[in-house]
DNA sequence: CAATAAATGATTGACGCCAATCATTTTGAC
DNA sequence: GTCAAAATGATTGGCGTCAATCATTTATTG
């Protein structure tokens, strides 16, 4: 039996193909028992829209931006070339993908290219979100215009935007924890370093880290480094000499270079290193975790993060609801030996099938 | 500018729209110096077929069989759930997909069930293989008559199937390898359990697991199963018994009620149980790791490897070829804490689509 | 019961493409 | 130059839906 199309129902529900069409697309001016035939047929029928068909006739496409901070690190630098990946892939299902860069940590900046999404009939916008009053405006008369939006890798207040999409943090930090307590099972020392815990991902990160770790571990106080690589070297090198029996360090937040240039730079051979584990999957991430310079990375799959912001805003423009607790990113954990591919360069060019 | 159509490929080639319809669609009879100016045209203007409306006009639908077995155990279980998700979800796109059980480990039940395929005009097939003649040659018949198919999970030779999509299993041992290097970096005796070498997804397993820990950690003479869950409780009881000190156990094949009875079991508040990292998230083996039972699961994904069957299926069937190393699925490394959600129990419904 | 409003039916031209038919023009061979 | 073969043009009726128009039937109201 072949897919019914909406002729089938109003056949079914003993109605015209207009009046199907009607209560189908709430056009009005039905009767309430016809309106009860014709949904009672197409539930019977198990009948359902064709979108395709319908987003032919209609000739609508989905035009979406992306406003992803620049200049932010190779965290960032990944979540645009998912973008871009994702942007090829789905012209073929009449989706245009605009990606624009906003000057990272600048609210104003965002607020202007906020505003400026106002007046081009956009279907959605998603941003990676920074907490001011011009910025909350700006999303709230583009939400009140018809737009979708959302948030992504860090949120607004949650009444304020459609959904957000973003890492677990604590559960990241448990994972980090647990990985912590079985590396050190006859217990042992560790270091934590944060970017600053006034940033609320990476203190839920570190929340959940000590709550994990049994105490038999000692962690040494946190070292917050405000994404100055050069004093987290400094700090690291001494946490390893006052502290011969370090063994175990967990990076919570970005900006790896300086812990990276630290382990790099151990030239005693007889030192054993301790373990250690960071965040997110980045180029020079994957290298030191090849060159066996740290141990394992937690990562939060920006890939999947746009897969499901643009399902979500396309399904939210439909007019469809999201699943419960849509959007948490459960971070994944990696070790060299089971690390995805890396994505083939460039962007799969025409295939003129 | 809107997406130009083949109506604008058309008057930029400086031919007739049927014309460019037998270019596009390779039906012949064009001469060689209109094919090329429209294909000029079509990327020049960038031209990209609508596909949705090409199968709305074709009315195709794909027509896909899974073959899974049945009765082999939780992980099966779990496969044959992710189809089951992905035919509600796919309906839309108009796939529609049949499930069969085929008894496990029954490789003439297998022939059958893929000859009765011969007759019902499928786009494509998808078997979880078992090497004999006649499943050889069911699927050669099939591919000689434009049917697609895959294997999953287990293949056949290379050239006898058109993709093969399944877990890495090298890597998966490797991955548990490296847990257990770092679960016991001052060494340690460690238990390896596996259904039979003569797997020869397990032997890989095996083989990855040993190339990766250091000669510090002993390991014991690998029991193998052959999923027999009773002996294998006793050889795990006796194991810690005889190895008072064995700080670690890596299952390598399905079928963990033995094992999983074994650690339950022991009552001695005192012991430390060996860190315990094995296959395959089903729900018991979650269960015992949110019970702390055991520590770590190397997971295959299922659901990735449907959605990633039914993308080649179609791709294929549309003649697109597959990325290069397409099908590999990476091991997933999951602790208690990064355990993926539930999949919300959705409509098991009958489906006589 | 007439007058009006409300509901319904019937039909149509898109949307972009497919697949087919038939007519017309161009080409090549002799 | 003739004639057949090859190439091209022109057109059509779908596919399932949208959005609109216009005609007709049924309810409502006083």
């Amino acid at each position: 039996m072949r897919k019914p199309t909406l002729m089938d129902v109003a056949a079914a529900a003993g109605v015209s193909y207009a009046t199907a069409d009607r209560v189908l697309n709430s056009r009005g001016g039905v009767a309430e028992k016809s309106v009860l035939r014709v949904m009672t047929a197409i539930d019977q029928l198990g009948y359902k829209r064709d979108v395709t068909a319908a987003n032919l006739a209609r000739g609508r496409s989905y035009d979406f931006v992306f406003l992803i901070p620049s200049q932010a690190g190779a965290f960032f630098n990944e979540l645009r070339a998912a973008v871009r990946r994702e942007a090829h892939v789905r012209i073929n299902d009449r989706i245009a993908i605009t990606l624009e860069e906003v000057r990272a940590f600048d609210a104003d900046r965002l607020a202007d290219a906020l505003e400026a999404c106002r007046d081009r009939n956009l279907a959605g916008v998603c941003l990676v979100a920074i907490n001011s009053t011009r910025v909350r405006a700006a999303v709230q008369a583009l939400r009140a215009n018809g737009v979708v939006v959302l948030t992504l890798v860090a949120d607004t207040q949650a009444d304020s935007r459609d959904a957000y999409i973003g890492l677990d943090n604590r559960a990241a930090g448990r994972t980090a924890g647990r990985f912590m307590s079985l590396a050190n099972r006859d217990g042992g020392v560790v270091l934590p370093i944060a970017g600053s815990l006034d940033a609320v991902d990476h203190a839920q990160r570190y929340t959940g880290f000590l709550e994990v770790l049994p105490k038999a571990v000692t962690v040494l106080p946190l070292i917050e480094t405000f994404d100055r690589s050069e004093d987290v070297a400094e700090a690291v090198r001494k946490t390893i000499n006052s502290h011969p029996n370090l063994s175990g360090i967990y990076s919570i937040g970005a900006g790896h270079n300086g812990l990276l240039a630290a382990l790099g730079g151990i030239s005693d051979t007889a030192y054993r290193r301790p373990v250690v584990i960071l965040h997110d999957l980045v180029d020079h991430v994957r290298t030191a975790l090849n060159g066996g310079l740290i141990d394992a990375v937690i990562d939060q799959k920006p890939d999947d993060q746009i897969a499901m912001a643009l399902d979500a805003m396309k399904s939210l423009s439909d007019g469809d609801p999201l699943p419960p607790n849509f959007g948490t990113i459960v971070p994944s954990l990696y070790f060299q030996d089971n690390l995805p591919p890396v994505h083939a360069g460039g962007p799969i060019e025409s295939q003129t099938s």
